[in-house]
DNA sequence: ATTTATACCTAGTGTTATAAGGTATTTTGT
DNA sequence: ACAAAATACCTTATAACACTAGGTATAAAT
């Protein structure tokens, strides 16, 4: 998979919460959008976000619903519920949380740089 | 899982390397030493450090050598390679960069604290 | 007319943390 | 002296998740 691959098991959902709670996309889009805020780093394959989603949308933190274009074109726009906002911050304190127990360990406290 | 043992994915193997470039260390020692610098964060099953060991090992990022204690204690001791060194550093830098493409999604430009 | 982009999907594979067991010795508490 | 806890190593099976590699269908671009 690669290191990276490893590095994003458990940060994924955040991303998705986090884009989609300042408003409803979908998942073609979110793919586009993650690489384009990061500055082309992330490049999410459809493998990831597709399977991602329907185990947020299950875990009742997101809800899609599908809306057609006037092409014809079918879309399923996610939001996010109450019970997401509230894992996405949950999430985002865990995370504040992991961060500094590794910079404890990488870093002794003697020479601690800011963060 | 759970959600922290998702996110130590990726990070675990950096853990271990930082620890043992400072001086060699043996597995028990390392579940120790993670949990007392992280206070009390970290609390690493022996079920993943050992086999990360022998990953690490295998991949001669790491050697170990068995020492024998006076009072017939086994201990198996492990020390960094130079391509433990390297990999170390490398992981370094790409988990800067992935904290702050993780950034650029979650904290968009306009109000982006310092990091 | 062909290619590329958009937009969705899934089955199978590889990696890794953990649960849950095991062995053996030493130290500590009673 | 005896029991319990700590030290120190190990492995097998399970669950979660990113990714590969396929698939379908339509729209836009060349």
């Amino acid at each position: 998979m690669g290191y990276i691959g490893e590095l994003l098991k458990g940060s994924t959902d955040s991303l998705l919460l986090a884009l989609i709670k300042e408003k409803p996309m979908y998942g073609y889009q979110l793919i586009k959008e993650l690489e384009r805020r990061s500055k082309g780093y992330f490049k999410f394959k459809e493998g990831t976000i597709y399977p991602a989603l329907h185990r947020l949308e299950e875990d009742r933190l997101i809800v899609g619903t599908w809306e057609k274009l006037s092409n014809g074109q079918e879309r399923r726009y996610y939001r996010l519920t109450r019970k997401g906002e509230e894992a996405l911050s949950s999430r985002m304190n865990i995370w504040q949380e992991f961060a500094k127990a590794v910079n404890l360990v990488v870093e002794p406290p003697q020479d601690r740089k800011r963060v």
